[in-house]
DNA sequence: GCAATATATGTAGTTAACTACATATATTTG
DNA sequence: CAAATATATGTAGTTAACTACATATATTGC
């Protein structure tokens, strides 16, 4: 096998790598909401699904969830709304917090793609199923580094 | 294990994943550099990194090489300019190219750097070094992609 | 050997995440 | 219970990749 110098170069370049394929995927995700007509953006993905498993979540508990920055999810929220697929309302309790959840139009377009998603895992895990499983990779290497950093770690290397 | 949605829906959210554990390590990855007193960005690995290996490349060709679309590369090119470390001349048979190589500063530059990769290899080494090991999973999905994009395997699913 | 096509580089504008900062409301503590 | 601190949300600006388009030079084919 052939093979270029960034693939070469290993686990130095395993963060370029990690977002080479991400965007691959992601690219190849969008096509595949087309080629079923649903007017839908991967990146909606992750507010859109947590909602529709949740039902009602505030802005930074959901940011929490879905491992973004809550400025980030802020901006795709503004951009679900204009879409009419998310409402929000304020907390009773806690004034200062806004409740979002998923409007009817929401509900309905995230029922509509089950089918979709159905294809997706299948495609999936038909190319993620190979000897070293990538999801089952992603999941232990998160644990480990929730244990301890990657810069902790390197920090003990350079001390000896 | 508690979980949250996303990482709960698996194969689903992969592109997602990906890319959060690609910042991870990128962000970790700058502060070792800093850790070492070196100026250096993780984003200059693969360009700097290809051009210590092959020493003089075209800006397609580095493109390819590392997997960036040209105008990535240009930016990239320009900002290693500035900080000279990179130069460039005509080629003189074909004179639409552009020959980029190290300077003696980028030379000097990536041989400090050489412990530094020490280090980092051996971090990333006992991260991905679980039961499924992450580098193997990329190369295998890697693999697996080149030979079938995910959206024609998705295709094949929809038609039936 | 010229017209059509392909390739190489460059520019402009977009995207999808981020950090830093600002403000309002809740909670804790002396 | 008021001051200090913490939390929730929001805005502005940045970043690091991208696509679309433009131009210059090479190559190919009639």
């Amino acid at each position: 096998m052939e093979q270029n110098v960034i693939d070469a170069s290993g686990l130095l370049a395993i963060s370029t790598r990690l977002q080479r394929l991400s965007d691959q995927i992601r690219k190849d995700g969008l096509l595949i909401y087309k080629a079923f007509g649903i007017d839908f953006q991967p990146k909606w993905f992750p507010v859109l699904y947590t909602l529709y498993k949740k039902s009602t979540m505030s802005v930074v508990s959901l940011s929490d969830e879905i491992g973004y920055a809550h400025p980030s999810t802020i901006s795709l929220l503004k951009e679900l709304e204009k879409e009419k697929l998310i409402r929000s309302k304020k907390d009773k309790v806690d004034t200062r917090k806004r409740l979002v959840e998923l409007t009817e139009k929401g509900i309905t377009l995230l029922s509509t793609m089950e089918p979709v998603w159905d294809v997706i895992i299948k495609a999936t895990a038909e190319i993620t199923n190979t000897q070293n499983n990538l999801m089952k990779a992603i999941n232990e290497v998160e644990a480990a580094l929730k244990e301890k950093s990657f810069l902790q770690r390197a920090e003990l290397y350079i001390k000896k």
